[in-house]
DNA sequence: CTTGATATATGCGCATATCGCAATAGATTC
DNA sequence: GAATCTATTGCGATATGCGCATATATCAAG
């Protein structure tokens, strides 16, 4: 035999509000349906749970007993269900975000201030991590989104392209190539180049895409991060190679960002979902937003 | 729409047993069953809670999110009904009994012993307490059953007659009434007599009985409990009034219990229940084995 | 690439559970 | 004793849920 919530439901309302008819009326169905649940659950119970003339209902002792049990469940039953529905219908809840740090400094901020004014009360969990680790927090759920950088392709990932981020020459304006339309990678060859380590995804797809075309460079610095790179740019040591996206026009008095071409690189910037696997009405939302955003640089062919 | 405990019992066993015919052997259902349950739960909800291939189950994120929830929900909801349908089928529970004092004392033990060999794991809450404070604890339901003294009827209570309980004559060996077959109520006119006090029922109830038939009685002592009356006999100070049911011959040597007639004044022991009070199992089970029980006193007529 | 094994989804028909309406029956009030 | 209130019951209409057989998708093996 199942077991029946309508059933116990029933009984709770009746006990709570007195009577049949003022239960039936609350749950918006009439007496009579009111009158067989109670008893189709007392037969499957065997045992009464409401004493009731025609007059009256009581409960019985084995009702007094089961009635706070019951409530617990009926509300935590509806409790739940009705946050599953809220969340359904409005998008809400949570979910978790991994992207890389440059991202993470430079469009997210936009995107999320954009999310809090459509979901003003769902919080984004934002796990920043390596362009790896991105694509690992994606493939084993430990974020349902993540924003990173296109390569390997893997089976069980789908990948959906935002923006190309070519790589640009960042040097000070004091710098003899700082009055360029454009740079070439021949340019440099002996500038005081800084470039990011070769832990980083920048820095391999760097050195693939040059190694392709028969082009080596030396850097003279190496350094952990795009913004250390910029800071050091800043602060006359040298010049240097990173994304575009790493930097907007203005964010440094001094500092100038140059395209760089022959061959102009550009990593491409990817939305990461898992295959097979539903969203989040949350983030679901947040893919929503984030494919209609027109991002300032140059969209993906 | 209804709220579903079905499906969210086979979204439980499903994402627990990792697929749809494993849970569905568990549940004893045929697979498509559990496909349609899982189906309507998430149109009902707007929202899917498992990503599936034809190959693989898998939770989403919400489905993730909801699982914990789920388990308590349907764990509290099996263990609550189990329990009920486990109380009526072995008459399991516990149940509070009204009783007097005299009764608690002589026939309660004997009850309770045979009440806890059929039903070992069910426990008794006893309440002793006056005859009116039965009667009132079984009105307002501290307690489904009542062992007291008949006397004003009530409309809203029931009386099953348990036996009668005569009064009876208390004396040492040394008197001289104590060889005597029986005692009239005027072979004791100048006995040093011990009654109990006019604030219980059994006086009361003797006074009523005796003014009736013009007989007045002169007592020496009064004393709260009938139990201190005895000791009173024992001890030589005089002999007592007291119905039959205080003592069992032998209960201590040297003292006897004579009938007394001229007239025969009994009290009747009942066993009260509320009217239109269904009695929990467990209540029912004790009102069943007292209803059989016989009592070593003159048995109601 | 095809085939076989395996797991979920679907079309269809049946059994039955559930509901609402209308009428009934029990209890209280005046 | 009539009026009234409340729960119950008979009955027909409908919805729900199930199982069987089959379709479909995925993975593994040859």
């Amino acid at each position: 035999m199942k077991i029946d919530f309508d059933g116990i439901q029933a009984f709770v309302v009746i006990a709570e509000l007195g009577g049949f008819n003022k239960a039936a009326e609350h749950l918006h169905v009439t007496q009579t349906a009111l009158t067989r649940r109670i008893q189709k659950l007392e037969a499957y119970l065997d045992l009464k749970l409401l004493d009731r003339t025609t007059r009256y209902v009581e409960l019985t002792a084995v009702g007094r007993e089961f009635l706070p049990q019951a409530r617990v469940i009926v509300g935590e039953m509806t409790a739940a269900v009705s946050r599953l529905k809220d969340m359904s219908k409005n998008s809400r809840g949570n979910f978790t975000l991994a992207c890389v740090p440059t991202m993470a400094g430079q469009i997210l901020p936009k995107l999320m201030r954009e999310y809090a004014k459509s979901c003003p009360r769902n919080r984004i969990r934002l796990l920043d991590a390596t362009s790896y680790e991105v694509r690992d927090a994606v493939l084993n759920s430990q974020a349902e989104l993540g924003i990173g950088i296109h390569g390997e392709q893997h089976p069980d990932l789908n990948e959906t392209p935002l923006f190309d981020d070519p790589l640009m020459f960042f040097c000070r304006e004091s710098n003899p190539l700082s009055s360029r339309e454009s740079v070439t990678w021949s340019d440099m060859s002996d500038a005081d180049l800084i470039v990011v380590s070769n832990l980083t995804a920048t820095r391999v797809f760097m050195d693939y895409q040059l190694a392709k075309r028969g082009i080596s460079l030396s850097g003279a610095y190496e350094v952990q991060h795009h913004a250390t790179a910029i800071s050091l740019v800043a602060a006359g040591v040298g010049c240097a190679i990173l994304p575009a996206s790493t930097f907007q026009e203005g964010d440094r008095p001094g500092v100038r960002r140059i395209p760089l071409v022959s061959p102009i690189v550009k990593r491409k910037v990817i939305l990461i979902t898992r295959k097979n696997n539903t969203l989040s009405p949350a983030a679901e939302a947040f893919f929503e937003l984030i494919k209609k955003t027109h991002f300032g640089l140059t969209p993906t062919t």
